[in-house]
DNA sequence: GGATTAAGTGTAATTTGAACGCTTATACAA
DNA sequence: TTGTATAAGCGTTCAAATTACACTTAATCC
């Protein structure tokens, strides 16, 4: 292909970072892996990977985070262009960050283990290559300001999760303790959750019982104009 | 220049794209041009250019902003990066967008003038070329959150401004009617204005006083643990 | 000096957010 | 089977923030 519009322009390699998210033990985690490559070989590192002519940089994203995870229609959004002249020390990338926010327990370890990938508490998060360290930064931002006004943080659990649970997903994101019962108060009142008949007695005695996020019942009630906050 | 790390990855022309915010006669306006190049020669267009080798994308767009309008210092912050492959009838560009706020009375018309610049009013947006209007409705998006609670809105006003001038300066941003002593008495409960004995008679027989922003003041009191919110 | 215009001001009612402790269901051990 | 230990579940009170709402004032112009 040559340059049929715009001659002796610079041209840049673009690399596409992914930020891949997932709760564990009630704990925000972040899937980190060795870098593969020179330079910094072996140096702790996002996921990421070039973009391809023939793809969208969105594209580019979800085709790495697919050859990370093998998993397919995630939650994915863009964070920012990463793009300091010296910000890759192998030579000129700017970088394009994306979060996704993942179900660990339907992660798929066997990919991750060839590429040494492994998650990491957010709370011990190691040093990373390049300007990485940053772009997770920028990403809690981001979950903090999102998580509390749109229901993201459900993508981080499974289908059916416990209040709890829930609560400390929250907890966790905004690095704060809630009140338990402030907290139930408010999401009741949103009416956005089903609760199931059985319960998860993995830790408690008692049993804490499931709900599901309504999707359906969300959207209904955003078009009627109720704010969702938490 | 050649590549020492990264062999046969594809590479690609970066833009950076500024959408160059005003406030005048109660709105929000928008700076945008005539495109000087084909294709699309002639269409409406925000302040862009090509990023070049040398420059960090943010050193990037500052350039071009200051090629518009002779401005230096100026507030700024990316919008995101849009990579959608057609985005650009040219030929492929991936382009990060940028937003600025200024202050329209400080603005020098003769340079704008030179690329067939013009402020319109945001509600009289027209359709702009390629993926610009997309890059216009996030910045929105972004000026609503950011505004309501970081004191950014300031950059579109002189250093010294009415309180009627503000309210509507947000009334604007928010796209909704602010009541005037409910808003004054925010403002005042923060304290991070400072009443001038000057004032503007220009809009009414009373005329209003002028106010400044104080940001030494400001910063103090964040520091205290104050959240700005307007 | 009377009319016009937008600026400037306070209070009551409602809603929202924050603080706080006891009861209950179940598993497990004695 | 009874007792104990554990986390789940639940309601009320108080303070703070938000909303709604209407008259007075300063200055200019006629």
């Amino acid at each position: 292909m040559t340059a049929t519009f715009y001659q002796n322009k610079d041209s840049f390699l673009v690399a596409a970072d992914c930020i891949i998210m997932g709760f564990h033990e009630n704990e925000l985690n972040i899937l980190v892996s060795r870098r593969q490559i020179e330079p910094l070989k072996g140096g702790w590192s996002l996921m990421g990977g070039f973009v391809n002519a023939p793809e969208s940089i969105d594209e580019a994203a979800e085709r790495i985070f697919g050859e990370f995870t093998g998993i397919k229609d995630i939650f994915m959004e863009q964070v920012g262009a990463y793009g300091e002249i010296n910000r890759d020390l192998g030579e000129r990338v700017i970088s394009i960050a994306y979060y996704a926010l993942v179900n660990i327990d339907e992660f798929d370890t066997s990919l991750a283990e060839k590429y040494d990938a492994r998650w990491v508490r957010l709370t011990q998060l190691p040093e990373l290559v390049f300007d990485h360290n940053k772009m997770v930064k920028d990403t809690i931002g981001i979950l903090q300001r999102k998580a509390a006004v749109k229901p993201i943080g459900f993508n981080l659990l499974g289908d059916q999760f416990t209040l709890p649970t829930l609560q400390s997903l929250y907890e966790s994101i905004y690095q704060e303790s809630i009140d338990k019962r402030n907290f139930r108060k408010k999401l009741m009142t949103m009416d956005i959750l089903e609760k199931l008949d059985e319960k998860d007695k993995s830790s408690s005695k008692k049993g804490a019982f499931y709900y599901k996020f309504n999707k359906e019942k969300y959207d209904q009630l955003i078009q009627q104009g109720l704010h969702f906050s938490l």
